[in-house]
DNA sequence: TGAAATGTTGGGGCG
DNA sequence: ACGCCCCAACATTTC
């Protein structure tokens, strides 16, 4: 039971980022424990950090802090949102409301380090109890260290060291209520923030999307009760709905992946899941710690290359290119579908990630900087550990990167993992009347003619890309 | 979390 | 019956 605390007590500010839930939040956890009032809050900062918010993500944001605006709110202390510098934000709201205290999870890109760094010590300076958390991840950057002290570089010894104490610290439930403070507290209207796209409005395919805490809990539910038991080859099918597409909730932290961890262990012990299966999507949750680990202990690979031999990798200048890519018009089925159910619903199956991306860098030869970029713009799910680690491994300028000569063979590739077309004749509709014998390559059939022909030749720009990649080895 | 080139094997057609 | 060739299927190497 909570002690009875004084309704005159300070209030806790608990300050949400990318922590949009309310059960397994240690800071939220921490700061109800006592029983004194709470002020949740969010502050929008278009400018970052880590970087101004992409298009995409900015929806999704608006879904997400409804739904928490309303899940709050019947716990008993509604969210505040304010918009601006944090910092700044935080002192204000501290200066009108008396609270003595801001609790917050904590990030790891080095931007957010910095700034919540520099508010700790500004608030600290002032005699606020600052306290941090961790609700991001199964284990810190900090807490693993290969055998000689240092940060681990290759994924398959980073997860040995680490998948089977991954589980150890179980979720924990959401507060039962908060209490709210006694004054009143001006908060922004989310609409005024403008993070839904108007004029034009063009989010109408992301309505398949509930994002929020129950979302993320239906959306884990529903994988674990129907897909997990075709993961392995599942996953690998864009046309089939084989991965768990909980990438956004857990960028958003809506679900924490303590919590699809132990659900996914859950399934494997007593829902009938073969281990087998479960283990490789909980591997799936090693790479994104992987790619945080790699992400704050080298900073620079946000903008710089890992490799540093890849400084003088001669990338091609290409608009022509670059926009063909970005329209899902570069004449290869698989990679157009791919582009424009990016472009339509703000994801894009992981496969075809690989698929695009090995095109822009290989066939394309433009600089994978190109494609994180509209990746960071488009994706709901833009995360920046992730979109920089997998676009420099597919580079090949990553850690544990895939090596210069494996080029995918988009053809091949549409054949092996989208064998009917299912995929292709959903988002390319031009083809969408092809045999599966030919939809993949298009360019064979006379009756393709309402589509374009490929803008480059893939043997010829696989020879051009193994050229230069042989030049800086 | 490749693909293409090259090498090897073995069955079957055929003289 | 036997050797020769062809070539698909598979394996290995190379990029």
């Amino acid at each position: 039971m909570s002690p009875i605390v004084p309704q005159t007590a300070a209030p806790v500010v608990v300050w949400f980022r990318r922590d949009l839930r309310l059960a397994d939040n240690p800071a939220l956890a921490a700061a109800a424990r006592d029983g004194r009032p709470i002020i949740p809050l969010f502050i929008h900062d278009p400018a970052g950090p880590p970087r101004p918010i992409g298009a995409a993500s900015a929806w999704w944001l608006d879904k997400s802090l409804k739904a928490l605006m309303a899940d709050l709110a019947a716990l008993g202390s509604p969210l505040i949102l304010r918009r601006g510098n944090a910092g700044a934000k935080l002192r204000e709201l501290i200066t009108e409301t008396g609270a003595s205290a801001v609790f917050w999870n904590r990030l790891y890109d080095s931007a957010s380090m910095t700034r919540d760094a520099a508010v700790s010590r500004d608030l600290s300076a002032v005699g606020i109890d600052c306290q941090s958390f961790n609700g991001t991840l199964l284990n810190e950057p900090l807490a693993v260290k290969t055998g000689a002290g240092g940060p681990y570089r290759v994924f398959s010894p980073y997860w040995r060291a680490v998948r089977m104490s991954a589980g150890d610290t179980p979720p924990s439930p959401a507060p039962a209520r908060l209490a709210r403070p006694p004054v009143q507290i001006h908060c922004d209207r989310l609409a005024d923030w403008n993070l839904h796209p108007s004029k034009p409005d063009w989010s109408g395919g992301f309505a398949d999307w509930a994002p929020g805490e129950a979302g993320a809990r239906a959306r884990l539910d529903t994988f674990l009760d129907v897909a997990a038991n075709h993961y392995i080859d599942a996953r690998n099918e864009p046309g089939v709905d084989g991965t768990s597409r909980l990438s956004a909730h857990l960028h958003f932290g809506e679900i924490s992946p303590r919590q699809v961890w132990a659900a996914a262990d859950y399934a494997a012990l007593h829902r009938d899941a073969s281990l087998r299966q479960i283990e490789v999507f909980q591997k799936e949750l090693g790479w994104r710690e992987f790619n945080h680990h790699l992400l704050f202990h080298f900073p620079h690979m946000t903008h710089a290359n890992f490799n540093p031999k890849f400084d003088d990798f001669a990338w091609r200048r290409d608009g022509f290119g670059l926009d063909a890519w970005r329209a899902g018009r570069t004449g290869y089925p698989i990679v157009d579908a791919g582009m424009r159910q990016l472009w339509a619903t703000g994801w894009m199956h992981n496969r075809v990630r690989m698929i695009v991306a090995s095109f822009l860098i290989k066939d394309l030869m433009i600089d994978w900087r190109e494609g994180e970029t509209w990746f960071w713009d488009t994706l709901v799910d833009a995360d920046l550990a992730n979109n920089v680690a997998n676009w420099q491994w597919t580079a090949g300028s990553g850690a544990d990167a895939a090596p210069y000569f494996r080029v995918f063979n988009p053809t091949l590739q549409g054949e092996k993992f989208d064998p009917a077309g299912e995929y292709v004749r959903r988002w390319v509709p031009e083809i969408a009347h092809l045999p599966a014998t030919d939809i993949h390559q298009p360019w064979r059939c006379v009756s393709s003619s309402a589509y374009l022909a490929p803008i480059v030749d893939h043997a010829a720009a696989r020879d051009r890309a193994l050229a230069a990649y042989e030049s800086i080895k």
